[in-house]
DNA sequence: GCAAAAGTGTTGGAAATACACCCATGT
DNA sequence: ACATGGGTGTATTTCCAACACTTTTGC
C-alpha cells in the first residue's frame, strides 16, 4: 500500500483520495458560459451582443455570458442564459470550445465555454429587446469587449463549416421560407454568391423540403413558394461519413 | 444610475462588480483535463488508459487527468499532463468538448475537457510504460471508470471525422512510412477497407507526399517506398471550404 | 518457384458546374 | 408595359468507384 502510493507520487498520478482534497480545497475556477447567438434577418447574418458595463471594458460589446453555478449542469447553464436574455428556450444551442487562459478576463480567473445559438428572429420579434442588447452584422463584428473577438471569430468559423455538413442554417429561418429566403441565408453565412438553379436542384435533390403549396404574400414581384423543412426524413437519411478529402 | 443597476437586476445582467465578487466567492469548480491519448501500432488503432484507484471504480481503466492548476493555461494543463505520462512534449494536441453535469465525478463537481492526442508510438517506445497503463485496442474499449467511456466515445468519433479533412492521422505514424501503412493507419482509424489504388492515386495526387528514395528493410515481401509528409506544403494548399454536402 | 505484398490505368456513372430564357405578379 | 424576382433544363467537365495483372523480394 504505502508502495502504491509512493508509485503513484513519483510518477505524478494521483490517488483518489488526493483529487477528492484537491477537488474540495483550492484548486478552483470560477467558469462561465458565453452565448454566440445568431439571428438572420434583412438578408444579413447578425449576431446578439450586450454593451459591457465594465469600466476598462466601457462602451464595448461583448457576448451574453454569466457564470455556472454549482449545482447547475454546463449544458443547462447556457440554456438558462439564452433564456433570461431572449426568453426563448426551444432553440438550436451547440458547445463549441472552451477558452482557459489564465488572463482572459480581468475580473479573475474564469474560464469560458462557448456556445453556438440559432434562433429565428421571427420568434424573436415576440420579445422586446433591452436598450443594452443589440443585433451586429456580423461583418462589422470588432473590438469586443475581454477575448469576445477571439470566441466570436471561432463560433462564426465552426457556423461556416458546419452549416456546410448539417442543415443548422434552417434554425435561423422563419419555419415557412422560400428558397430564396433559404439561399440568402447560405450565402450570408458563407459571404459567397450561389448559383440558384444548382442551388434549388441540389435542395430538391436532398428532399427535405416539404411543399406547403403556399405562397408569399405581399412581396413587389411573382411570389415564391413555401416550404418547410422535415427533420424526421433528415434525421433518417443522414449521412453517414466514409471519404478522405483534406 | 440607481435606475440602471435595477434594469440590470431585473433582467438578470450582472454588472462587472457583482461578477467579479462571484469570481472571488463560491461560484467556483473544480476543472480537469483528461486526454484521449491515440496511437498505432500493430495495423491497431490504440488508446493510453490507466487503471482507476477509486474505491467505486476499482479496477476500471480510465482516461490521463489531472485537475487545471489555478495559475495555468487550460492548454498548457493538457500539454503537462501529456509530458507527465509520456515524456513527449512535441505532440499533436487539440481541445474536442467539455463534459460539465453536475454529477459526473464522484469526487465532487469537476467539469472536465476533454483533449485529444495522437503520439506515435516509435517516439513513444523510448519511454518505459508504467505497469499501470497500458495500450488498448480502441475495438475494446468498454466500462471506462467514471463517464469516461462517454468522454472516449466522443473523441474517437472526433478523430474518424477529422482524419477525413485533414491529415492529422499522420501524427500517428512514425516519420517514414510506406503507402500500406498510410493505408493501413487510414483502415484502422475509420474501420472500413479501402481501395487500394485509389488510395494512393488519392494521396499522390494531393501531393503532400515526400519520396525519400528508400525502401522498407527486413520485409519478407517486396520492399514498399517510404515517405514522409511535406507539412508546409500542406499550410500553403490547405483546402479552403465552399460547397453544402449534408 | 512460390508466397506476399508492391506497383500500376482504364472505364463508366454520378455529381458539380456553367449558363439563358420565359413566367407570374404588383405597380 | 415594365420591373422584379420565380421558376426551369441541358451540355460539359470533373470526380469517384470498380476492377486485374505484372513485378519484386525473401524464403
Amino acid at each position: 500500500m504505502a508502495v502504491s502510493e509512493k508509485e503513484h507520487a513519483q510518477k505524478n498520478i494521483k490517488t483518489f483520495k488526493v483529487i477528492q482534497s484537491e477537488v474540495e480545497s483550492i484548486k478552483r475556477v470560477a467558469l462561465s458560459v458565453d452565448c454566440v447567438i445568431f439571428g438572420f434577418d434583412e438578408n444579413k447574418l447578425k449576431v446578439l451582443l450586450i454593451r459591457s458595463d465594465s469600466k476598462k471594458f466601457k462602451s464595448k460589446w461583448s457576448l451574453l455570458g454569466d457564470l455556472v453555478r454549482p449545482e447547475e449542469d454546463l449544458d443547462a447553464s447556457a440554456y438558462r442564459i439564452l433564456k433570461q436574455r431572449t426568453g426563448l428556450s426551444d432553440v438550436y444551442l451547440e458547445q463549441v470550445h472552451t477558452f482557459g487562459e489564465v488572463n482572459r478576463h480581468p475580473a479573475g480567473r474564469v474560464v469560458t465555454v462557448a456556445y453556438c445559438s440559432l434562433i429565428n428572429i421571427e420568434h424573436y420579434r415576440l420579445k422586446i429587446l433591452d436598450h443594452e442588447l443589440h443585433w451586429h452584422d456580423v461583418e462589422n463584428i470588432k473590438d469586443l469587449a475581454f477575448d469576445h473577438q477571439k470566441i466570436f471569430e471561432r463560433c462564426y468559423s465552426w457556423l461556416q463549416k458546419r452549416v456546410q455538413e448539417h442543415p443548422l442554417g434552417l434554425n435561423l429561418l422563419p419555419s415557412k421560407f422560400s428558397l430564396r429566403e433559404l439561399q440568402n441565408l447560405y450565402e450570408a453565412i458563407l459571404n459567397i454568391k450561389l448559383d440558384r438553379r444548382n442551388f434549388r436542384k441540389k435542395f430538391f435533390a436532398m428532399d427535405f423540403l416539404v411543399d406547403l403549396e403556399e405562397e408569399e404574400e405581399d412581396v413587389p414581384h411573382r411570389p415564391g413558394k413555401l416550404y418547410k423543412f422535415d427533420y424526421e426524413k433528415y434525421e433518417m437519411k443522414k449521412k453517414t461519413w466514409s471519404g478522405i478529402d483534406f
